[in-house]
DNA sequence: CGGCTGGGCCAC
DNA sequence: AAACGTGGCCCAGCCG
């Protein structure tokens, strides 16, 4: 009966599906391509030391040997402010040799043709029409030149606005080493109002950064309307270089800018920029806030074309560039104490293994790949199961073959804690103690937040532990449970696997008794079923292949094969929605997530159709439906039709786990994105810090004094963030040491 | 020496 | 033939 059952819903969901569909290609958008995918921009030069640095490079070189012989030679003495006057005065010579020899750079081809709106603020006069001429605007273009991109240690050297309405851009020095400027902190002072004026729109290229920069020299810019790179990320996310100059190369010619446009790292290379002559600097800081001016109009017409973009950017994207700028202001404290113990136990215990690894082994680099190989397969004629790897998966494969492994393994897992997180977390502690990581909201093709210098995203328990909260606060991590499957019931539509998340029950569970045909009781917590449904699920939804689903849960192929089958039967729903994303971008070339950010995958559609077809003549020749799990060693098929068929075979089955995956994983970040929204304004009400983010998980940094309450408002603050036909739920941990959390439950019953 | 790549491995 | 999605960091080894 129930089988008959699933068989009609099926049914019936397929025609809405079918109906879905058509109506989709009837009025689907062009794709990327066709209406401005122009190719790849080149990020040229990368490696070269950029054409000012190496019209610079041998004169330093010189000024250092000069300095050298005049103190040895006795021509100036030794004190600190004789040195100064010479390489002041050696400064100037160097600026007009430079003068000279670039007559027929790239550099003084832009100096010459500057254009007549990019002006100079050097003087108060000019300062002061500049402040009377903002009052009149309403949006303008901001940029910040600087020493260099630690935005906690390096110092602004001048300021690019673009005013669009009095139609030009200026470009105010503060602290080149040459050339009329005024003194930054006046600059500062008369800007103060305007930049801090969240009327007054802002419109910036990587905002989080000049945010940053303003903030270290005390001024707290508001009123960000938009930020171009966060803005191109959401039109392309396949962009190669988000570059401001490489993307104005690169659609330039849709705005008004016909040439090339050189990155400061092409120019420059690793010259600091209070090296670069004025005239040099004005027209490349002017045409920052410039492009970032035309690119942001250039935006709007794609975003307003792409309504649902244009609601993700403004409504959630945008907002969270300053949620971002916080999180980092905030920073993690690490514990320097237990740092230097616990790095001091994994020093003494990795010298005990390099002892009986040497005993083993002999004298090798045992962080060494390849003498590792050599020393394994070559000379210890260690059975090659996996072609040479020397990878933790093949070392316990070959566990039993030679007494070292065991020790290689431990050593493996105390130097990458050791390297990677015990010494190089407290590396990173800056100037006021914490460490600051970078959390990027638009690193991801998927949406996802990435993290970097350090990654906080992917510390391991024992690394977590050297994270503390400050004295009088705890840390507070809430994550969202579950919420991918969540996510997959609600967008599949699936009633069968909404049914759990409605009435209270184990997903997995749940899962297992139906699929596997099993008593509930037989599936509970610890079960083997249920660990295997939890696999399983997984797979389904990262689209495993059968080959690594029969290694994960120790079956034989065939068996994941009909595992897989008896899910699908149960859930139907699951299958079409799959089915059915593989046909949309099959046709569209892209999928997007609930809340209408979008995955593109340019130039599908005829790889699909291709494989497609060739899918079926291979089917027709075996006379089956479905094409056969491997297809390589059919021998009926002929040698020609399966080299076309794998030409295009990993790129199409790639493409279709990735669209699947995007639009759960996407929807995931997009729901967690809107949480951090609604919890760093909670927070920030209660002076609390929104201070991180690992994908599903926030962490918070909360006074001592919190109470159960609040935790059940930061968990809403979380649950409300999406509206699904199932609940979402949240699970808080306490602690005052990351890693060594305590449930919420727990926490508040021993306090009481 | 700095930059790059590939192998390996940490997280969700 | 390839084998599961999204990231970033460390190390060895190579190159200019």
């Amino acid at each position: 009966m129930t089988g008959l059952k699933i068989q009609q819903n099926e049914d019936v969901h397929q025609r809405v599906l079918d109906a879905q569909m058509k109506k989709a290609l009837a009025q689907r958008e062009p794709t990327w391509d066709e209406v401005w995918f122009t190719g790849w921009a080149k990020p040229s030069g990368k490696n070269q030391p950029g054409i000012f640095q190496s019209k610079l490079s041998g004169l330093d070189k010189e000024r250092l040997h000069k300095v050298k012989l005049a103190i040895e030679s006795g021509e100036i003495s030794r004190d600190v402010e004789s040195l100064k006057k010479f390489t002041k005065a050696h400064a100037l010579r160097l600026y007009k040799v430079l003068q000279d020899t670039r007559k027929h750079s790239i550099l003084q081809k832009m100096v010459d043709e500057t254009p007549d709106n990019y002006r100079f603020i050097q003087t108060e006069v000019q300062l002061e029409q500049l402040v009377q001429d903002l009052a009149d605007e309403t949006v303008i273009a901001v940029d910040t030149e600087t020493t260099g991109l630690d935005v906690y240690n390096d110092m602004i050297v001048g300021i690019s606005l673009t005013l669009p309405k009095a139609d030009y851009h200026v470009y105010i020095p503060v602290a080149h080493k040459v050339g009329k400027q005024l003194n930054r902190q006046v600059v500062l002072n008369a800007l103060t109002p305007m930049l801090s004026n969240p009327t007054v729109g802002k419109v910036l290229h990587n905002a989080k950064y000049d945010i940053h920069m303003l903030i270290r020299h005390g001024v707290r810019m508001r009123g960000l309307v938009h930020d171009t790179r966060v803005a191109m990320a959401l039109l392309n996310e396949n962009e190669p270089s988000y570059a401001l100059k490489n993307l104005a190369t690169k659609y330039g010619s849709k705005f008004g800018f016909e040439d090339t446009s050189h990155t400061f790292d092409e120019l420059f290379g690793k010259t600091c920029f209070d090296e670069v002559p004025l005239d040099v600097a004005l027209v490349y800081a002017a045409k920052d806030t410039h492009l970032t001016w035309k690119l942001y109009e250039w935006q709007q017409q794609h975003l307003q074309r792409l309504g649902k973009l244009e609601r993700l950017y403004r409504e959630l994207e945008n907002p969270l560039i300053e949620v971002c700028v916080d999180m980092e202001q905030c920073g993690f404290l690490i514990d320097k104490n237990y740092a230097q113990q616990y790095g001091e136990e994994l020093r003494s215990e990795i010298r005990q293994l390099e002892q009986s690894l040497t005993d083993h082994f002999g004298d090798i680099n045992y962080n060494s790949t390849i003498q590792l190989a050599r020393k394994l397969y070559d000379e210890l004629k260690l059975p090659e199961v996996n072609a040479r790897s020397t990878d933790v998966k093949t070392l316990k494969a070959l566990k039993d073959k030679h007494p070292g492994i065991e020790y290689l393994l431990k050593y493996r897992e105390l130097t990458k804690l050791l390297s990677t997180y015990v010494e190089a977390l407290p590396e990173r502690i800056k100037p006021d103690g914490r460490i600051h990581g970078s959390f990027n909201q638009v690193a991801t093709v998927t949406g996802r937040f990435s993290s970097n210098e350090p990654n906080l995203q992917n510390l391991p328990i024992k690394a977590r532990k050297l994270i503390i909260a400050p004295p009088g606060k705890l840390l507070i991590g809430s994550d969202f449970s579950q919420i991918e499957p969540r996510l997959l019931a609600h967008i599949s539509g699936d009633k069968h696997l909404q049914e759990p998340y409605l009435n209270g029950q184990d997903l997995y569970s749940t899962l297992a008794s139906k699929v596997f045909k099993k008593p509930i009781e037989e599936c509970g917590d610890g079960s083997k079923y249920r660990k295997m449904m939890k696999v399983g699920l997984l797979a389904v939804m990262y689209g495993t292949s059968m080959h690594t689903l029969s290694t994960q849960l120790e079956i034989t192929v065939d068996e994941a094969h009909q595992f897989i089958g008896d899910f699908f039967r149960t859930y139907p729903q699951v299958h079409s929605f799959i089915k059915y994303t593989h046909e949309f971008v099959k046709e569209n070339e892209y999928v997007e997530t609930l809340y209408g950010r979008k995955r593109r995958f340019p130039g599908h559609r005829q790889k699909a159709k291709v494989y497609d077809s060739l899918a079926k003549q291979i089917c027709e020749i075996l006379g089956v439906d479905e094409l056969p799990l491997n297809v390589w060693r059919n021998n009926d098929i002929p040698r020609d039709l399966k080299r076309r068929f794998y030409d295009v075979k990993g790129d199409v089955e790639s493409a279709r786990r990735q669209s699947v995956n995007a639009i759960i994983q996407g929807t995931a970040a997009d729901v967690m994105k809107r949480a951090m929204l609604n919890l760093h304004k909670y927070c920030t009400a209660r002076g609390w810090t929104l201070c991180g983010t690992v994908h599903d998980e926030a962490l918070m940094i909360v006074d001592d004094t919190v109470t159960e309450c609040d935790v059940k408002e930061i968990e809403a603050c979380m649950i409300t963030a999406a509206s699904l036909t199932v609940p979402l739920k949240v699970d808080t941990e306490i602690m005052q040491r990351w890693g060594e959390g305590v449930k919420k439950g727990e926490w508040f019953a021993s306090a009481a």
